[in-house]
RNA sequence: GGCCUGGUAGCUCAGUUGGUUAGAGCGCCGCCCUGUCACGGCGGAGGUCGUGGGUUCAAGUCCCAUCCAGGUCGCCA
């Protein structure tokens, strides 16, 4: 060890002491006869002095000529800062006045600053992130991401998982996300899929008896990027044997709990909230609602048959529904030119258009409502409105009237758009927790015509929604969860479906006969008639639980090498081409154009 | 793949209806300063305005194409 201490080590209790540090230059301060330098490490700063007649001549002028981001070890002793101490800094009490300096290394000038209050740009910042990553904000999102893990490890262990490993280059298997490929060289021809999640693994895992797994586990998705999306990410990836739902949910949050009491220091409630996604598509107009503000989503459809309003009618007429929701006291916030917005906002999601009415005054007399949607209405439907949506002075009411999926997600994306951006109802670190469970086993997609998996197809229906399966698959609901937390889906999982013969009839349902599941999943289908135990579990997106907890504005801010939202490392500079040999050797024939040299800025 | 925003000094940005030599703050370089702490003072350097083409007497500014970054819809069972 070169150093006795970190830079953010030091109290008074030192004062005295001879120290040695080591650490980067921040900042530097030169009065001339004496000099300043902030030196830093990922622990905190230490104010060091190198006064001429205590250092000596020689390490005062190497001090001078040191720079930003220069590595420095430091010998000194401890003094008291006396009148003169810095508030801001924990070490502010202290400073160390310089005996020797030994430059450990020399840095060029850095393309920005390090410190906490520099302004960089994401494109700087990728390109020299080894620089971005000793930014503090940078540091402590790693390292509350490292005690996060070691937080979720601990509970699992006390509660009898097994960290188990599972491959990463395993079988394509159709559905789903997009997989990378991987060329085989021993196999002509053949390839191998990243994972993009151990889900098949832990099953089998779960036939070979391992009770309780975990695994933190990579996972690779070839889709287009996010704000909260990396075409690799981390799973916290459980499973359990002879559980049912309560048991894993209660698991979930008991480790949601654990990670916010060690590294917030906050009790969450228990037991959380819990929601059918029937219920929450119907209140919230989404599968993961945000609780944070309320402005639950009314169902009209019953008034508006009798409304008065013809567009509302004809909308009931063509087997939709009426809807609407009430943002309370927002009149002032919303101006005429924001309604327009929104009513584009709605449209761009496929509506065809957004009735909204503000209550400019008392809500009993009909020159209170104003909007395009208001003198439309009979005036007992107003006063029937009036009572439902517990309209008051100031209110804005919004409406959607078409089929129940676009009033769904208009009204919900508007809801959304209302309490996180234009009201301002949402604060970070309010943590507002449910389970969404019990979701449609099957979706219908209007672009194939067929039913496909809402979740994945080993998902367990609920026995009795069984006998449906092949007469009215839309109905049958799954045994599934989804842990929610203000608008984002941090974890999700359900019970499996553990004997081959209901696993079949599933596939069946989805249009995938024996054949083809044996083809596809043949290797499961056999495992689960090997006596398979019930199991079921789930698996949380780790990146965008940091995200959260950091109150971070993007993924890629939570992990240390990220990629852009079009898949490069602006670091390595990656992908890159390959030789026509390596190709060669892999069996491949590139159909890209040969990339050139590269254009532009 | 669609739509939106942006790309000007090392960084963060300004740049008017197209008009003389493209600016600011921070950083950088030099000098001064023994109590600073986002130190201060004086002086200085630094630009292919992302790239290519077009319109024009004249383009950072207008038009077209393209690359890059970000956001978003599709997509992510």
């Amino acid at each position: 060890m070169i150093r006795t201490h970190t830079c953010g080590q030091l109290r008074a209790a030192e004062i005295d002491q001879t120290v040695t540090l080591c650490g980067w230059v921040l900042n530097y301060r030169d009065q001339g006869g004496i000099i300043f330098i902030d030196l830093r490490d990922r622990d905190g700063l230490t104010q060091l002095v190198f006064d001429r007649e205590v250092c000596g001549a020689e390490a005062h002028d190497l001090a001078g000529h040191a720079r930003s981001e220069w590595v420095l070890q430091v010998t000194g002793v401890v003094k008291s800062r006396g009148e003169r101490k810095n508030p801001k800094l924990a070490t502010g009490e202290i400073e160390i006045f310089a005996k020797s300096l030994i430059v450990l290394n020399r840095a060029e000038t850095p393309p920005f600053e390090i410190g906490e209050h520099s302004r960089v740009g994401e494109e700087a910042r990728l390109k020299y992130r080894f620089l971005d990553l000793r930014r503090p904000a940078m540091q402590r999102n790693l390292i509350i991401r490292h005690r996060v893990l070691k937080t979720v490890r601990d509970y699992c262990d006390h509660h009898r998982f097994v960290e188990i490993e599972t491959p990463t280059l395993c079988k394509y298997t159709p559905g789903g996300a997009r997989n990378f490929l991987v060329p085989s060289r021993m196999h002509p021809g053949s390839f191998y899929a990243l994972a993009e999640s151990p889900q098949l693994f832990k099953q089998l895992l779960m036939v070979g008896g391992y009770d309780r797994y975990l695994q933190v586990a990579r996972c690779y998705r070839d889709e287009d990027l996010r704000n909260d999306r990396q075409p690799e990410f981390t799973q916290i990836d459980l499973e359990m044997s002879f559980i049912d739902m309560d048991d894993i949910m209660g698991i979930g949050e008991g480790m949601a709990r654990e990670v916010w009491r060690t590294i917030l220091g906050i009790e969450l409630p228990a037991p959380f909230r819990r929601m059918t996604w029937t219920e929450a598509m119907l209140t919230y107009g989404s599968d993961k609602p945000d609780l944070r503000y309320g402005m639950p989503i009314i169902e009209l459809s019953d008034w508006a048959v009798t409304s008065g309003f013809s567009v509302f009618q004809r909308s009931i007429e063509s087997k939709g529904v009426v809807r609407a929701l009430n943002a309370k006291r927002s009149s002032d916030v919303l101006s005429r030119r924001t309604l327009d917005s929104l009513t584009e906002f709605a449209k761009g999601l496929g509506a065809k258009g957004l009735a909204w009415i503000k209550i400019l005054g008392d809500p009993s007399k009909a020159e209170s409502w104003q909007g395009p949607a208001a003198k439309n209405i009979t005036e007992a439907a107003r006063s029937d409105l009036a009572r439902r949506l517990e309209v008051g002075e100031g209110d804005v009411l919004f409406f959607g009237a078409d089929s129940n999926k676009m009033v769904c997600s208009v009204l919900g994306a508007l809801r959304v758009e209302l309490g996180t951006k234009l009201l301002n109802l949402a604060r970070g670190d309010d943590w507002q927790f449910l389970w969404v469970h019990s979701a449609p086993l099957y979706e219908w997609s209007e672009e194939s015509q067929t039913w496909g998996a809402n979740h994945h197809p080993f998902t367990a229906p609920y026995a009795e929604h069984i006998p449906l399966l092949g007469s009215d698959p839309g109905k049958v609901l799954s045994k599934s969860y989804d842990m929610v937390l203000n608008g984002n889906e941090i974890g999700g999982g359900s019970i499996r479906i553990h004997d081959s013969a209901t696993q079949e009839r599933v596939f069946q349902a989805l249009g995938i006969d024996h054949e083809e599941a044996q083809r596809k999943f043949g290797f499961l289908l056999h495992a689960l008639s090997y006596g398979a135990p019930p199991h079921g579990g789930m698996a949380f997106g780790l990146d965008r639980l940091i995200m959260l907890i950091t109150q971070s504005e993007s993924i890629r801010d939570v992990i240390a090498f990220p990629k852009t939202q079009r898949g490069r490392d602006e670091m390595l500079d990656c992908p890159t081409p390959v030789t026509d040999r390596q190709l060669k050797e892999l069996h491949l024939v590139s159909a890209a154009a040969k990339p050139t040299a590269a254009q532009g800025g």
